[in-house]
DNA sequence: TAATCAAATGCAACTTAGTTGTGACTTAGA
DNA sequence: TCTAAGTCACAACTAAGTTGCATTTGATTA
């Protein structure tokens, strides 16, 4: 387990499994957001789905992961880091982690998701 | 039914039905995007779900109609107009539908979700 | 207007991502 | 090592949306 990790666990208060560490593990190598089946195939461990679910909701308690839903009526989980937007492509399906300037927007923003066809998509 | 309407079934060579027109009838009066749940509550005709999420389908196909999920697991449906954003406030969960500028993005973006606190939400 | 038939509808059964209850098992700390 | 609080696996559940099929509807033609 890095020690990153660990860090992360002592500074929230969450008590340590080797469940929890798994799916950190797991979030910190990848590079955009993963659903369940995908966080659960890259896993070390074998976890049922209620664990990995529970487990999330206190990761997201804490603000250490983040989550949102595409449009396949999944949630896809990262890292908490800055605020930035996801890019959906709608016939590859992959999601694009990418930095958006809004300009101003009334109110507090969270999480921003756009959907569309991706540059290697488009005719 | 308004004429407006009539000129939609027409124009995408979609068969008219009761149904469909007190579906599309809902829609047109909306200010902000409306889950099914919402629109059967304000919709003349009573009609089972499967009708009226394969007619939003057939309106989806013909570009009538654009959807997108929110962050609670259901779509939400509004006419098709130019693309612009949707914000979800997540303690209100009021849907607005703003303009925002993105700068450039690659790829073709149809659909943007923001979600976050909204201003009358914001301490 | 009446007959025709592809398309639309209602109903019931199904799918599936995520949730919940519970008794057994870990973990952190005394 | 002992203990209590917290976590786990398992199974049963929830609910938005989908699918199969027999019946009905509405645009078209006679
Ligand atoms: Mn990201
Ligand atoms: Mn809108
Ligand atoms: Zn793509
Ligand atoms: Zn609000």
């Amino acid at each position: 387990m890095s020690e990153q990790i660990k860090t992360l666990f002592e500074e929230h208060d969450i008590k340590f499994t080797t469940a929890r560490s798994s799916i950190l593990e797991v979030l910190k190598e990848a590079h955009h957001p993963l659903n369940y089946e995908q966080i659960k195939e890259k896993m070390s461990v074998v976890m049922d789905k209620a664990t990995f679910y529970r487990n999330i909701a206190k990761f997201e308690e804490s603000g250490i992961v983040h989550k949102f839903e595409a449009d396949d009526r999944k949630w896809y989980f990262e890292l908490s880091s800055t605020t930035h937007a996801h890019f959906i492509c709608e016939h590859c399906h992959q999601i694009t982690c990418i930095d958006v300037d809004l300009g101003k927007v009334e109110g507090e923003v969270k999480s921003i998701v756009l959907k569309g066809t991706c540059k290697e998509c488009h005719v």
